[in-house]
DNA sequence: TCTGCTGTTTGATCTGAATCAAAGAAGATC
DNA sequence: GATCTTCTTTGATTCAGATCAAACAGCAGA
């Protein structure tokens, strides 16, 4: 892998820990790799072969029950960690939303290189704390949460978090955006039907907190009053 | 703080990955502190200022929403660790659920002892991993599983996670045991309401799948079948 | 322009779990 | 041993969201 010190990510990722030389040594376990659209990188009760930072794109990390029934449990945006180090097996999948390009490392070397750097454990400490806070946070919304708090809480986590991502420099990237989900993975992330999430987009809609220009834009037109209906602390 | 050699979690805790001089230096930071059941020792949305391992006893993590409605997000056991390092706030709060001993640090002094011992954030970072690992089935169980099919799962990790602890040295600990949680609180961990708890536990009863000698015992007949019941892979 | 195809919306109906209500059980306290 | 108090169980009813069903919109290709 070449020019690290190019990455838009390089700053925002964990290998915002590393000083040069050690990102040459890192740079050398791995390599960059462009995934499309649906593809699938690292299938549930799989081995744990490989970990990567994502440099662009989205991703979801999903569990599925025999049946069919599938709970997306994690949304992955630009500059964050995917994969399970220190472990043998993934106990969920990691499918890509768009297009993306991620910067993947064989498990096993990237956790001797981990094991000798401690600054970037650190730092996948860090995020790793991150993560768990927002999986709690997602267990009161399935545990406790109506549809309409849910669908309120996922526009507005969405709303920041692909600001935050700041990919396109548009102005009010806040209040207008693209959802990287179809309704179907709404559901998925919510624990609600296809159709109850069609339902209370279209309410919504009808009171007029938010625009949906075509099917996977929507724009905030009353920020307050989502919040209130999200009922997030 | 005292005898950590003689620390029945010594080995089991983080602080494993520590040697003498280590933990010596470690131990002068801390105090064992007792709490009672019920007892809060960290509100949600305090500054965190305090981390702990569990010597002993089961406690709850949770969260709840303005209106009173709550969800615990994990249950904590002996040689678990609970707090928020390398953060300002505690998104959730920690609750005894029975009498407890814990071995406490103030954060702020935590935090900079960690960030001096990577081997006692390698084991932070496992712990973190596995936690998050647990969310995340939780969420599949929150989003997608039904009423029997969560009594059924939390059975049977109550059942696996109590016998691991195994403070009690009777044989059959991994098919008879007390119930850590009254039904209120299973319904929180469930994301159920009491009554529906209540009812499932006598449907599962009644067709022979479990015993329940007392309002806290339960005791497993058919393991196979509740296993079949949980829907787990 | 028509014809599929895929994803979305809307409507009608059903149902699993919530809610409302009351009766037991098991400890505590006096 | 009687009386509270707290927790649990069971029953009746309701309701939010699921399921079943059909129409609709946007596009890609012929």
């Amino acid at each position: 892998m070449q020019d690290c010190y190019q990455c838009v990510v390089r700053n925002s990722a964990i290998c915002a820990a590393l000083s040069h030389d050690e990102l040459d040594a890192l740079s050398r376990l791995g390599r960059k790799q462009r995934v499309v659209r649906g593809q699938t990188l690292v299938w549930e009760g799989d081995d744990a072969i490989i970990v990567a930072n994502i440099i662009s794109g989205i991703l979801k990390v999903s569990m599925s029950i025999s049946d069919g029934r599938e709970q997306i449990v994690g949304v992955v945006f630009p500059a964050d960690f995917i994969g399970r180090p220190f472990g043998q097996k993934s106990a969920y999948s990691v499918t890509a939303l768009s297009d993306a390009e991620l910067c993947i490392f064989s498990r096993s070397s990237f956790d001797a290189f981990a094991r000798n750097h401690p600054a970037l454990e650190h730092k996948l400490l860090q995020r790793t704390l991150e993560e768990l806070d927002r999986a709690r946070e997602w267990m009161l919304l399935l545990g406790k949460k109506t549809a309409t708090e849910r669908i309120a809480t996922l526009l507005l986590e969405m709303s920041i978090r692909l600001s935050e991502t700041g990919c396109s420099v548009e102005q009010n990237e806040l209040n207008e955006f693209a959802l990287p989900l179809d309704r179907q993975q709404m559901g998925d992330v919510l624990g609600l039907t296809i159709e109850t999430v069609s339902r209370q987009l279209s309410r919504l809609k009808a009171d007029g907190v938010i625009g949906l220009p075509d099917r996977r834009m929507v724009s905030i037109q009353d920020r307050r009053r989502l919040q209130d209906l999200s009922t997030t602390a």
